[in-house]
DNA sequence: GCGGGCCTTTACGTTAACGTCAACGTAAGG
DNA sequence: CCTTACGTTGACGTTAACGTAAAGGCCCGC
């Protein structure tokens, strides 16, 4: 019914174990509601621990997660932090671009290796009916 | 005139340390041809490093990027490697897309914020000159 | 001959991101 | 009351990817 999680179910639901998560919350990338001493995951922490995977997926360092999803949800009020913050955020920009960037060469390059292979495959199966 | 690199130019050129060059060949990632002691970096081996450098930054381990190398320069010639070697193309593939979709995600998640900043440093701004 | 630059190997140190284990609390079920 | 499941904190262990320092070889110009 009620869209919390312990801390078990949590880690099931995204395939990580509890002691992730508890290394996550120590490293402040999540701040669970606790009912006396345990931990409760809203459907907000649960939308934080998506963005932590996908930051890792990535490649981010756990820092650089945070970073990243203080962005998400900070609201700068001050102009001299507004510039810093909008600064930020083209900083990520420009390191996601690039990733674009190397992921479509590297995909390019595969492509072709693929390609190669696969009609060498046809080659060789195709020789081996007519060699039988 | 010749396009070798010792370690040093090299650790220049691509902006890292001859620990790490050093690091890299001990991981069996580079392979440079000797002149007595010293390395000597061909031309392929610059493209080798390169490839490297792209894979730290898409946040591949050494390991997968070592993978990912022999993909390009082996050519496997009995069928049954073939297969496999496809399997292998097809797994990289998989997860290159899977960062595409989440830069693209991200990318636009943080346009969304950009936007948001840029207009509220706007309007701040435009408030000062009527204030003052 | 000597400092400086470039190179070598060997070895111990460090950081991030957890894993693993210990020792304990609490609530439910038989 | 005992076990079982689920949770807690605390502390030490581990792996990857280097950093850093030690000790020395080779060649150059002064």
């Amino acid at each position: 019914m009620s869209e919390t999680f312990g801390i078990a179910e949590l880690a099931r639901e995204f395939d990580v174990t509890t002691r992730t998560i508890r290394f996550y919350e120590d490293k402040g990338l999540l701040a669970p509601h606790r009912e006396g001493q345990r931990r409760i995951y809203s459907p907000r922490d649960q939308v934080r621990l998506r963005l932590i995977m996908r930051g890792k997926r990535l490649g981010f360092s756990l820092d650089e997660i945070r970073e990243l999803i203080d962005l998400y949800d900070a609201d700068p009020t001050e102009v001299t932090q507004l510039r810093h913050f909008l600064d930020k955020i083209r900083e990520r920009k420009d390191v996601l671009t690039r990733q674009q960037k190397d992921i479509a060469e590297t995909l390019g390059e595969i492509a072709r290796i693929e390609n190669q292979c696969s009609s060498l495959l046809a080659e060789k199966q195709k020789g081996r009916k007519v060699a039988n």
